[in-house]
DNA sequence: CGACTGGCCGAGTTA
DNA sequence: CGGCCAGTCG
């Protein structure tokens, strides 16, 4: 246990120690706040007894959930810890306890597509047809959700604050649409939070219960909570008031999503007694890094105030590239990372992150081009794929024949025959008798259908029956592998077109996952992984392969990668268009291009387009605000003959040369006047304020490279952090080291103690290892303390 | 019943 | 450009 003190900086072990009440922690990008977690975790259980059975521990996703229990159980017992998403918290609690709520425990989760298509079915049921209107109904279905708010609530809420707009549409849709979730036995994602919320809000029992187990609660990425889980959470920590709450108000970047920033800046107004640490050494990025984080973030207004420092290495000069066109922008970065690559880096220290899933695509083509490995995530998810979610409808069936939704997405895939009418008589049906959809198809006999409808409607019920039947004794894979071949899925894509080919792929894919879900899992049920694939995020099939990362920055939140290019820096795409005009949006673009500079460790790449194919249009485009926010850090120009040099500086002759058709594609730039048609190779101009100086050579591998690179590798997967804190630990503690680090109590600095009271840093002496700072305290008076050693708390 | 076509609209991030 | 829908025809 000591040993994992020791691993700790002196502001990292406070919060550790610091177990009982409510404790926020403002954690810096790359601050180590995971190290935090799991170390007071250890900590708790280690040191103060706790049993893991009393542990609450909720992250942002199910990877991160993994990663923390596989931590924290290398150090002691953590068998009856719950360590999850707070989706995932929801729905085991919701299972244990869905009848109180009228549901019972097999119910279907509907992703973001079946959400869409009961609701435009409930909006056309209550006769309206404007899809703008619809569209909004959605939206405050969702918003309402988040707020943790049935229809009646909603209402009192929004005419309460005037909102009345679209007012009696969204409340009567959004009834419906509650009674059709009801119908099929199912709850969407916002329902798992909501629906959660009003369990334990209106069973003291059930809150006694869990309020009770939980007597220490940790709460991963606090920035990103909304109302609801908000909400959740104080519930649960209403009986022991121990939360432990680790944010960065920089990196929130859901609050489209409803996450409310508030949950972390109003901290101590919720929690009274909150006490306040922050953590501002980074041990994860070069000096050059974090100064472009600051100098973006520093922008924004709302935020707490602080600082990232490092002890790390000032690091190569970040390079910004400004190509003609998304291709061209996808091959300078294929090429860089193939000259890496060549000199030893592996493809996993690489990321490309984004704005948008839309510009994958010239990377995925200019990467298969040079033999790159990649992985892309965010996007169109594999399990939201037609071909996948009809399997997934024929399991959900099995699991919860209520599913209505389930059973009439496949009724009629693969073809079998059963039309639009014999659908409707059948809803109808149902809908009369107040039968399920799954009893009404036994009933086929009773409906006014012709005789050949009937004997296609009691095939498909008798296939239905059989599926249910075996999947009492199959494996989820097992069965999965039953339909797939029962219902001649893959047939109904034999042809040889692409698309089907892919289909095919995909189909046979979605079968090794079930089987390896099965081999993991030997135990799991059929809902258990319905679960999973309900509630598992794009990130969390992340792994150990060697591969080039393509994401967006939303995705990559909470990830580190040796050398990052953010690329699409343009006005409209990265800030993305709607936000321009509206100064909170973008504070959270700018928050995004934080997180994104912030995910890198040694390296750092900035790219855009000059015009960019978006949308099914060529168009010029503008530099992005934020290249501008950094351009005293960067090298740029508008031009390409720096495109030239930089090749040449970068790659030497031979290597330029062997690109020399590029020139040829330069027809394109052409249609666009100012773009470089006109007049062949200019020189770089200097009156756009950006500093065009010749240091292109900084980020030449000689001078800089990617030294730092090579020496990470060697410790394997967390190679950044465990080379930091071993650094960390023969050399100099975080105070008084006459550079960045001397950040921690300069003179001036407000601080606390425990014992003393408030007082102001007056002197500060010795050396690296060794500062020792003379502190003015109000009411002790001076005091000589010891930087590293004394338990002083930064104040603002 | 179902395959096919043409027109219209929207275009962002995700558990 | 692509997804969705309504309309048409075999």
């Amino acid at each position: 246990m000591n040993e994992l003190l020791e691993k700790l900086n002196p502001e990292q072990v406070r919060p550790v120690l610091d177990t009982e009440g409510a404790v926020l922690v403002l954690a810096g990008a790359g601050s180590g706040k995971t190290r935090v977690l799991t170390s007071r975790i250890a900590y708790l259980i280690e040191e103060k007894g706790v049993s893991p059975y009393n542990i609450l521990a909720i992250t942002f996703t199910n990877k991160a959930a993994k990663e923390m229990q596989e931590r924290i159980g290398r150090m002691t017992d953590v068998s009856g810890m719950w360590v999850s998403t707070i989706h995932s918290m929801c729905t085991r609690i919701l299972r244990k306890n869905a009848e109180r709520l009228g549901f019972n425990d097999k119910f279907s989760i509907y992703g973001e597509s079946e959400r869409a298509g009961v609701i435009k079915k409930s909006f056309q049921e209550c006769d309206y047809d404007d899809e703008k209107l619809l569209k909004n109904v959605k939206w405050h279905i969702s918003n309402a959700k988040t707020l943790a708010l049935d229809p009646d609530g909603y209402a009192v809420r929004q005419n309460a604050e005037g909102n009345t707009k679209d007012l009696d549409a969204v409340v009567q849709v959004y009834r419906r649409y509650q009674a059709h979730l009801r119908e099929n036995n199912a709850m969407d994602f916002d329902d798992l939070l909501m629906l959660t919320a009003r369990l334990l809000r209106e069973n003291e029992d059930i809150l006694a219960y869990y309020a009770g187990k939980f007597r220490y609660i940790l709460v991963d990425e606090f920035q990103d909570t909304n109302a609801v889980q908000f909400e959740i959470i104080r519930m649960l920590a209403g009986a022991h008031k121990n939360l432990f709450a680790v944010g960065d108000d920089d990196q929130s970047i859901y609050g489209w999503r409803g996450a409310d920033i508030g949950n972390i800046l109003h901290f101590e107004r919720n929690f009274p007694d909150a006490k306040v640490y922050k953590l501002e050494q980074n041990y994860r990025s070069t000096k050059t890094i974090l100064a472009l984080a600051n100098a973006v973030i520093h922008h924004n207004k709302s935020r707490k105030d602080k600082t990232l420092w490092t002890e790390n290495a000032e690091g190569s000069r970040a390079v910004a590239f400004e190509a003609a066109d998304e291709t061209e922008e996808a091959a300078f970065t294929a090429r860089t990372i193939a000259e890496f690559v060549r000199r030893g880096a592996k493809y996993s220290d690489f990321a490309v992150l984004m704005r948008i899933n839309a510009l994958t695509r010239s990377y995925e083509q200019e990467f298969a081009k040079y033999g790159i490995n990649f992985k892309v995530f965010g996007g169109f998810r594999f399990f939201e794929r037609k071909e996948i979610k009809d399997i997934l409808a024929y399991l959900r069936i099995v699991n919860n024949p209520f599913d209505g939704e389930a059973v009439l997405r496949i009724i009629n895939f693969p073809r079998r025959g059963i039309g639009d009418k014999t659908v409707q008589t059948l809803e109808e049906y149902a809908a009369q008798t107040g039968l399920t959809v799954y009893d009404a198809l036994l009933d086929a006999d009773e409906l006014p259908l012709t005789s050949g409808a009937k004997t296609k409607l009691k095939a498909f019920a008798a296939l239905l029956k059989d599926l249910v039947i075996q999947g009492q004794a199959l494996s989820v894979a097992e069965l999965a592998r039953y339909v797939v071949e029962k219902t001649g899925m893959r047939e109904a894509y034999a042809d040889d077109s692409d698309d089907s080919l892919t289909k095919r792929a995909n189909i046979d894919e979605f079968l090794n996952s079930a089987d390896e879900f099965v081999r993991l899992n030997p135990s799991a049920s059929l809902e258990d992984y319905l679960n999973q694939v309900a509630l598992s995020s794009d990130t969390d099939d992340a792994d150990e392969g060697d591969y080039v990362t393509l994401a967006t920055i939303h995705s990559v939140k909470g990830l580190e990668f040796k050398c990052v290019f953010v690329c699409g820096l343009e006005d409209g795409t990265m800030p993305v268009s709607r936000a321009q005009d509206d100064e909170k949006d973008m504070e959270e673009e700018r928050r995004l291009m934080y997180v994104a500079i912030t995910r890198a460790e040694e390296k750092i790449y900035f790219t855009r387009s000059r015009s960019r194919y978006l949308y099914g249009r060529r168009e010029p485009t503008a530099r992005s605000v934020f290249l501008n926010e950094l351009k005293d850090f960067l090298s740029l120009s508008d031009e390409r003959p720096l495109y030239k040099r930089y090749e040449g500086d970068f790659y030497g002759d031979s290597y330029g040369k062997s690109y020399g058709s590029y020139g040829d594609r330069r027809s394109y730039g052409s249609s666009f006047g100012r773009y470089g048609g006109s007049g062949g190779y200019g020189f770089p101009s200097d009156d756009d304020g950006f500093r065009t100086v010749g240091s292109f050579r900084a980020s030449s591998p000689q001078n800089a490279g990617m030294g730092g690179m090579k020496k990470g590798q060697e410790s394997g997967g967390s190679a950044g952090n465990a080379y930091s804190f071993a650094r960390k630990l023969t050399a100099a503690p975080a105070a008084g080291q006459g550079t960045a680090g001397a950040g921690n109590y300069p003179v001036g600095t407000r601080v606390s103690h425990p014992r003393f009271g408030e007082g102001t840093v007056v002197h500060s002496r010795g050396s690296a290892g060794n500062v020792i700072i003379t502190v003015a305290f109000e009411k002790a008076g001076n005091k000589e303390l010891s930087a590293r050693l004394a338990p002083l708390t930064v104040l603002r």
